[in-house]
DNA sequence: CAATGCATGTAATGAGTTACATGATTCC
DNA sequence: GGAATCATGTAACTCATTACATGCATTG
């Protein structure tokens, strides 16, 4: 059982998931594919801390919703008391503006350019989700207790980073025209 | 040849380094194992883009310096052309955030000081790093063909994202003890 | 006197990606 | 007519971590 499978254990507490869905949703703090995360979900069902169900869908192929179990859920918890792993971070993007001498002017804003368009439609993106979410649960959200308060909480930092990000490839950039 | 080998090559234009060097310098936009990078390191010199030589030192073990070559550069500089692939983060903290609910309130509070604690200390690190960089080549580095310009903004990146995080983490704690 | 830093390397195992495989529906 | 979305799965491969191996110097 490894950090994947408890990623996969704590979205499953909040309501139960395929593995299609479950893959989408962690996109944005663990990636992981699809390959990896099917035969993950059977490990975890034959070990009996999930258990699925067939859907029957029209129009679309059925699909197998998973539960979390009680075992789950105490074998999730006590991997929660354990101190965080420091995270993993590999971003290509980072590699290239450490040898951004090497690039000219011109392609230099270009890179800079796309990063900063993608940060401000995900921070876009993110707000408008943040008020969909204030919408449908008001400030109830805003306490521990509530189910969603972990993704409330998570979302909100991701706007703040995605709108840094952006700000400082604004910066960048304004550094790059300046200079002939 | 895969994004870690360009990594390296990447930080190798700066100057010659050891591989014990450059597994310290990756660690904060690509981490990386030194079991990963000697036998990488080996396999570049076997094709070309770096050569290395060893270097004796008296009371530590002797090192082995390696250096980017004109083959190498050219081979980076291809690389540096191609649009970047999408950042991955693995983050067990984000993880334990989301199934925020399960914590009671003391073992949430220490979970989220103690990252806020953490990033402090790195954004204190970043300045103080950025304080010396502008020290020893002023203004200059403002400059795109400057060796350390890279460095330069990436470090001011670090900063900003650090200290933004600590701020969210402060917001967060707050939230958490105003609940009652 | 124990831990940490410097410094390099290999072997075994685990994690993650790419490619293969299938198939209906909807949107442009 | 082509691409994207929904939906699940396996096989082959590459990438990354952990553990094994060595050894001296410094710091607390």
């Amino acid at each position: 059982v490894n950090t994947l499978a408890y990623t996969l254990l704590s979205l499953l507490t909040r309501q139960p998931y395929t593995g299609y869905d479950l893959t989408r949703i962690m996109e944005v703090f663990w990636r992981a594919k699809h390959s990896q995360v099917y035969p993950l979900l059977a490990k975890l069902e034959s070990d009996g801390y999930v258990v699925s169900q067939w859907v029957e869908q029209s129009g679309k192929p059925n699909k197998k919703v998973y539960t979390i179990t009680e075992k789950g859920l105490s074998k999730l918890k006590q991997w929660l008391q354990k101190p965080p792993a420091p995270p993993v971070i590999r971003d290509e993007f980072l590699v290239k503006v450490i040898a951004l001498r090497y690039f000219d002017k011109e392609s230099a804003i270009s890179l800079v350019t796309n990063r900063m368009e993608t940060y401000l439609q995900k921070a876009a993106a993110r707000e408008a989700e943040l008020n969909l979410m204030r919408e449908e649960h008001g400030s109830r959200i805003e306490s521990m207790d509530h189910p969603f308060f972990g993704r409330y909480v998570f979302f909100m930092r991701a706007l703040r980073l995605e709108a840094e990000e952006a700000a400082w490839c604004k910066w960048v950039l304004d550094l790059i025209r300046s200079d002939k």
